[in-house]
RNA sequence: GGAGGAAUGGUCGAGUGGUUAAAGGCAGCAGGCUGUAAACCUGCCGACGGUGUCGUCUACGUAGGUUCGAAUCCUACUUCCUCCA
């Protein structure tokens, strides 16, 4: 089997272009593919996953990879398939952001190339660009692109700064294919305009022929997978510990659980769906222990494996996390449970502490706490005690001596 | 250039002077049942607060104004829509 129809059995391409093509040149290695990330936070996150995946095989496969930071796009803001306009960053946020995201994709990926759209989109002269860039691209069939028929549909306001991503999106995959030969940008399946333009705009430009593919969107219980509000899973340990990492796997819906094994793993289709039949459970654990190894390592991902088996399986508090407990937060010899729940991590605020009792989700020692206003005295922690939120989150709390 | 309409919380969408922190849907969080799943049932869902069914603050495009009181009325501005030129 080639390598585009094993990507395709594997559910992992959406949409591709000019197919036989792009099959004889992966099969003679001569590609070179590129995948771009926004800079809009500090870490990335598991949406990143699946492209990363791609590229990573295609490495692997013998071709040239580069992963391009759009440093300078950012400064613009992708508008596919939003609604609103994005919040502005500064170009200081946006370095700091790269300076984070690099070494993520440093352990994701050997052997990549980086390159960052900020080197040459800042420093172009405007009308220099547009007699060059801009007269090649249509308005006429830029308005028709899906990237912005949300935005035109529902009367969303649409500035000509964020019209113009597609066109500098297509400008660097033409620079990367001048400079590095790149003939192949990957992107998720919202980047299908963006990624179509740049293939017309080369062969307008330089008459050769480039290549693009778009991947499925994760689903999660067969909905969107939302990155936004309560939902996202990072990459940097420090936002999303490797534990809660692990956890999300492991608590995958029933439903979800093939598909995530199909794309992200090499197991046998066949070995996949008897898994998925005879042990569920082994095979989210098959797939959380994959996708930690992959971002954190193997050794952080037998650690967190073994801690949710000893706290979810044999029930024993010994491996869970331990918060050490300052005197001064104690008021004579009394601290409120509200204080605690914010002290250890367990709640934003001191009201969103009460709202969590008020749910009637709070143990202490697997005790139902049902009074908002419920004190803990020093004498309790003569041994520790154990603060739970849900079934799932647990926090061993001892005084620090 | 002219006339009219619209802008509501993460999102969709009610609400046209006061019991409105603002109906309802979706998303999210939590509890029950389970398998650390789904479905289903239930609760929470602007923020903060030493803890009351109470207080403070913020919020209905932006900025002012009228009023004891405004998401609701007035003025200006911004954006979008429709029609006329």
């Amino acid at each position: 089997m080639n390598l585009l129809n094993w990507l395709e059995s594997r559910k992992l391409i959406y949409q591709k272009t000019n197919e036989s093509n792009l099959s004889d040149q992966l099969e003679k290695k001569q590609i070179c593919a590129y995948l771009g990330a926004d800079l809009t936070a500090s870490s990335l996150h598991i949406g990143h996953l699946l492209p990363l995946r791609i590229l990573k095989i295609l490495s692997e496969h013998g071709c040239k990879s580069i992963f391009l930071f759009g440093r300078g796009t950012t400064m613009i803001g992708d508008p596919s398939l939003r609604t609103k306009e994005r919040p502005m960053l500064s170009q200081e946020e946006i370095y700091q952001n790269m300076n984070n995201i690099k070494p993520q994709v440093d352990k994701l990926i050997k052997n990549v190339i980086y390159e960052d759209n900020a080197n040459w989109l800042l420093n172009t002269n405007l009308i220099d660009f547009l007699r060059e860039v801009g007269s090649k691209f249509s308005v006429n069939q830029m308005v028709n692109l899906e990237t912005f028929k949300n935005r035109i549909e529902n009367n969303n306001p649409l500035s000509f700064l964020e019209f113009s991503y597609p066109i500098l999106q297509s400008y660097d995959f033409y620079h990367l294919n001048k400079n590095h030969g790149c003939n192949l940008q990957i992107g998720g399946s919202d980047q299908w305009g963006n990624i179509i333009n740049g293939v017309h705009f080369i062969k307008k430009m330089t008459s050769k022929e480039t290549y693009g593919i778009t991947l499925p969107l994760l689903l999660k219980g067969g909905k969107k997978m939302g990155k936004s509000v309560g939902g996202a899973i990072w990459l940097d340990e420090k936002q999303t510990s490797v534990f809660d990492f692990w956890q999300f796997w492991r608590n995958l819906p029933d439903s979800d659980v093939e598909d995530y094994l199909l794309k992200f793993t090499d197991i046998p289709h066949e070995e996949i769906k008897d898994m998925v039949k005879n042990s569920i459970n082994d095979a989210k654990k098959k797939i959380a222990d994959y996708l930690t190894s992959w971002v954190h390592g193997e050794e952080k991902t037998k650690n967190a494996k073994e801690k949710s088996i000893s706290i979810f399986e044999n029930k024993n508090m010994n491996s869970l996390d331990e918060f050490k407990l300052d005197d001064k937060q104690f008021s004579n010899s009394e601290i409120k449970l509200t204080k605690l729940l914010v002290e250890i991590g367990l709640s934003d605020s001191a009201s969103d502490a009460k709202r969590k009792i008020k749910n009637n989700s709070i143990t202490v020692n697997s005790e139902l706490i049902e009074k908002q206003d419920a004190v803990i005295s020093k004498n309790d922690f003569d041994s520790e005690i154990i603060v739970g939120h849900g079934k799932k989150k647990k926090i061993k709390v001892v005084l620090a001596k």
